[in-house]
DNA sequence: CATTGATTGAAACGTGTGTTTGAATCGGTT
DNA sequence: AACCGATTCAAACACACGTTTCAATCAATG
């Protein structure tokens, strides 16, 4: 009868895991309590330990049951073949990341959680890591390298992948800052649109100059002793 | 007698900033505890009633005595005046925040505490902002915009200045994924260099291709009712 | 040495938390 | 109807935490 919110939801599993995903990303795990959580599902406080043994284990059911729907949802290719060409193949995966991490219509409260995992990984880190981030900055890497003329293994390839995501979780990680610098402005799918044109524009031409520049060896003396170190963590490199 | 750590550091106060810091960094506010901080430091627990107050306010201590030092150890400007050329200083401002967030040898636990004000601000934030980021996203800004050419309050030296941080904070706020995808490399000085040689290279790639692109006007139409969007948050546009 | 204010010490307090308990209720089956 | 496993409920439990207390100790001053 006390049904506060997620009405929308049937079953005690759905309400919880959906009302326990936005309160984990809001608050934090630690500060996030299954009191409130349950009261705004609408659910007995014991529910949790029934359902997922404990609060960790709400936690672990609210990231895996999403982080794959929003790959399904966003594709990060965008439906787009390996045939187009990969200046378009990048613009894609920038609006296609930037769309799911800020626009406002969609749950973003996974991106704010993975926000969380990044400055303290908790055991879901891995998986997540492997499953969900590991595959599209493979992608990336692949259009990367093609744009450069480099190896998808190289180096530079890695480097100038990172690159493009650093432009994009920046708007993410640091939205407190942004809001705070250019004050008023919100997410909405235009301002989106905008943020995403300028990234592939830099970032087009930052990939472009490095392949006039040659993959290797042209670059001063610096870079290839640091490529010689880059893959020295394990023996095979890269999987 | 039970001194366990901090002993270089005399009075109860020092001792308490400077364990309360790397414990706040590593665990954050709500996971690190007061009991935990104290016998780090060698002190009574109610030390910090005394000194602080209380938990919030030893935390604000640890903020607000540190990144000012951060800021006079390495001035963002790295003591080149604004006779030299903006690509020099684009450098210097690159490697100068690498190394603050990345060197292992600094007391590197401030940036992390940022990190942490990201993606859930607290009391402090405001503050750490005007006092600590505002300048010296300024000053990049600047900078950004005299090679593109452009104002110094358009919105592409923001958006390209957002670039230059984004990059650069990737390694910082997503350590945890670098350090999975390619594993086994430390942050030592000459990675540091490695990684601000690529940074640099990139964005001073994309920021001459803006330049020759043209400030505005020559990029489409959505660019230019972006802008007229951007700066609609407050009257007077920015400080 | 005696006095006084500042600081430290050990112990306890109160509160909020995650978790557990055991009875009550529900839904389907025989 | 009677039964039974699954689920829900109100209440309580156990514990860790931040905070407070008040006496003990220290350092300077007369």
């Amino acid at each position: 009868m006390a049904d506060r919110e997620a009405e929308h939801l049937v079953g005690t599993r759905a309400r919880l895991v959906e009302v326990a995903g936005e309160e984990f990303a809001r608050r934090g795990f630690a500060d996030a309590t299954v009191r409130a959580i349950c009261e705004r599902a609408g659910v007995n406080i014991a529910a949790v330990n029934y359902h997922f043994g404990d609060k960790a284990g709400l936690y672990r059911a609210c990231v895996q049951s999403k982080y794959e729907k929003s790959l399904a949802h966003r594709p990060p290719e965008g439906g787009l073949g390996p045939e187009r060409p990969a200046e378009e193949r990048l613009g894609v995966f920038i609006a296609t990341m930037l769309e799911r991490m800020l626009d406002s219509s969609e749950p973003a409260w996974l991106a704010r959680i993975m926000a969380r995992e990044m400055v303290q990984p908790t055991e879901v880190f891995d998986e997540m890591c492997d499953h969900f981030i590991r595959p599209q900055f493979a992608m990336l890497r692949g259009i990367v390298a093609e744009i450069i003329g480099a190896e998808a293994e190289s180096v530079t390839a890695y480097r100038a992948a990172y690159s493009v995501v650093g432009q994009c979780l920046f708007y993410k990680h640091c939205r407190a800052v942004v809001e705070r610098i250019t004050p008023g402005q919100g997410y909405d799918l235009a301002a989106v649109a905008g943020i995403a044109e300028h990234v592939t524009r830099m970032s087009l031409a930052g990939l472009r100059a490095m392949r006039e520049a040659g993959a290797d060896g042209a670059a001063g003396d610096a870079w290839a002793a640091d490529k010689a170190r880059f893959f020295s963590g394990d023996g095979r490199g890269m999987s």
